[in-house]
Order: structure tokens, then sequence, then C-alpha cells
DNA sequence: CTCATTGTAGACCGATCTGTATACTCGACC
DNA sequence: GGTCGAGTATACAGATCGGTCTACAATGAG
């Protein structure tokens, strides 16, 4: 009912997806008040003015940021769970995709999780996105085990998800190698049993 | 071997604690860079000179509010395992301490992964301080599962800090109610099988 | 041809940022 | 009594912040 709740606000012309593009990077490499308008401009190759003629301010761009990485993100996840043949391949290719991803373009770990810690206000645009896509991790994973355990999907689900956000967390920290391995095989431990 | 190798760098006089208290709640609220030193002036009844002839920068105030509740994280920790009774006790006492400090003084999450999220060169000083409470709650959870699984303790604390730190998120964010209960369940269900 | 759209170039605004300086008060200690 | 540390009050500096402005060039559609 609400796969994509978070409509693209802003027609991204050329130089929009650049600014976009390039803000998204300063954004998650260093942190979303540490990032000025200015430099994201100059990164672009774009004038502050079509900056603000695309985007209209730069909580609007922040926005655009976290919109367009969950959008990524879920369909990244959808295509490669297509694929799957059964409710436990699809819950360990969710663990599969996250290491992927991590390994891809996300050394310091979630970018909804690193946005939140420095967005307070949960009536900041942002809010809802970054809770909308943890809800809806959730209401994947008990969606994905329901077959197996119908009585105790819920709390399968909550279980998967602790094991996938400290996983996430503990990549970003680098604490120990191969968290998003070793949580794949508590989450498999956790469903074959 | 290292339980305080963050030692306390400013001597606390009574401004400086009053400005560390201020600075250390305005940080954790809104997070690092969006408080500036005025504020943190203005908030504890402090000019700003004083904040500067006792940290020298807002770059040592922040290692010495991350320092604090790293020491004062460890020592409420440390308490309340004292009087614990066997291994499973004291790795559910952690995740009942957890969710009492959390209910008590942390809405948002850990505040080291939040001022993760805002820091991102290793050199700074703070990084220290945040991947140090993280390898040491590793090192906590595995020394605690060694008597019970000598040969799985690595693997079980590993798995327990999964748990932990998805919680500790899971709670920050609001994901579902009683992450830390439920995580706690997770690891007694881990520890006695 | 005209006109709206998209863009560049760059100056500018007021506010806020971290950090410093000067001048003064107060209390403790020798 | 004199000195020193800790503190207040306040002004200031230089940079950067988010955001606006004018002027002009290119492009494509009616």
């Amino acid at each position: 009912m609400s796969s994509t709740d978070t409509p693209r606000r802003v027609p991204l012309t050329p130089a929009a997806r650049r600014a976009l593009a390039a803000a998204g990077r300063l954004f998650y490499e260093r942190g979303i008040h540490a990032v000025g308008v200015d430099l994201i401009a100059a990164e672009a190759g774009v004038t502050k003015k079509t900056l603000y003629d695309r985007f209209g301010s730069k909580e609007q761009i922040v926005v655009e940021y976290l919109a367009d990485r969950d959008e990524r993100w879920r369909a990244c996840l959808a295509a490669r769970l297509d694929v799957c043949v059964s409710p436990l391949d699809s819950v360990l290719t969710v663990f599969d995709v996250s290491r992927e991803w991590m390994d891809a373009n996300s050394p310091r770990g979630c970018s909804m999780v690193n946005a939140h810690a420095e967005i307070d206000d949960p009536a900041h645009p942002a809010y809802t996105i970054i809770t909308g896509q943890k809800l809806w991790m959730l209401g994947l994973f008990t969606d994905l085990v329901r077959p197996l355990a119908p009585d105790a999907a819920e709390s399968l689900g909550r279980s998967l998800m602790l094991l996938h956000e400290g996983a996430l967390v503990a990549f970003g920290l680098r604490i120990f190698p191969g968290a998003l391995e070793h949580a794949r095989e508590q989450a498999a431990a956790l469903l074959t049993r």
C-alpha cells in the first residue's frame, strides 16, 4: 500500500541529477550538516542558483538524497528477491544483497541510520523516509517468514530485523569483519530449527 | 588491559562540569555539528572564554562528551554485573541495563553510533573512543559466554553483539516497541540451547 | 520570431560559525 | 597584602552558512 509513498518531488533535470549525485556522495561520506550547498554546487559543476532553482532549499536536497537511496535500495533488493525459490532463500538473500550493497557503496553503514543521528525533529520531511524504510524492512522480513511459521512471523521478523540492523552498524563501525555474513548464518540458524 | 585508556584530558572545574553537562545533552539531542559553542555556553550559564580556557576547542568538548558517556556507561554496567550469579545472568543483565539506560536518558539510540555518523575521519580523537567502546562490548560479551561454551565464545559473542546493536538502533528509531526486551529473549534462546 | 526553460557567472545578504582579546571581579592561599 | 586561578561580560575577527539577486547565453517549441 505504500511502496512508493515518497514520490520524487523534484523533476531531475541533467544539472539537478549531477547535483543530487554529488550531494548524495558528500552527505554520506561527511554527514549532512558538515556539507554546505556551496560545496555541493562546486563538486557537481553546477551554480548555486541552479541548485535553488531545482530544489528550493538544502532541506529538500536532503529529502531527495534519502528518497533516492531508499528507492534504489528497494529496487535493488526487489530484483534479487524476484528470483528466489523459497522463503528461506529470500531471507538469506536479503543479507547477501546487504553485504554487496555495503561493499559497493556504503562503507560507513546505513545512510538512514546515519541521517537519523543528525535529524532530531520527527516533523522533518526526511523523518518519514528514514522510519519508512525501516518499517518496510521489518514488514518484509515478517512477510518472508510467515509461510515458514505463521504464528511466529512477527517475532521472527523482529529477530531478523535486529540481526540485520546490528550487522549494518557492526559493518559501518568495523567492529569485526564479516558482520553481514555472520548475521546471515544466525538468520539461517534461526529459521532452520 | 584498557578499561580506561581514554583518560580525562581536562580538569573539570565547576563551570567546566556544567558546560560538559549542557554540551552532552545538546550534542545527543541535536547532533554534534548542529550545536554551536555559543549555545553550549548560554545553556550552561558559562562564558565562551571559560569554555575555551577549559577545553581549548570544540573538538575537545566532543571528545570529553564521548569519553564521559563511555565512562559512565561502563561504570553503570560494571556495578550491575558485579552482583550477577552466572554467565547467563550476566549476559541478560547487559540487555536489562541497556534498556534502563535507554529509557532513562537515551531516547535517540547509542550516542557512539550517532557520533560516528558525524565523524568521518578515523584520525579524529573521538574515533578511538567510539570504536573502543564497541570493541569493549564485543570483548565483554565474548568473555561472558566463554564459560558456557569455550569453543563457540567468539561466535556467540558476535551474535550477542549484533542483537544488542540492532536493538539499540531499533529503539532509537522506534521501529517496534520492546526492542531491548526482544533482543534479551533472543539472547536467552541463543544461550539456553 | 518569440518566448519560456535551463543553465552559467558571480556579486551580495544577514546570520552564524569557531576562536580570540581586553578588562574586570572574586576568593583562596601564602 | 599580594598573587594567582577561575570566572563574568563583551566586543571582535575571519570564515562559512543558507539563500537571493541581476545579467546573460543556449536551446527548443509554438
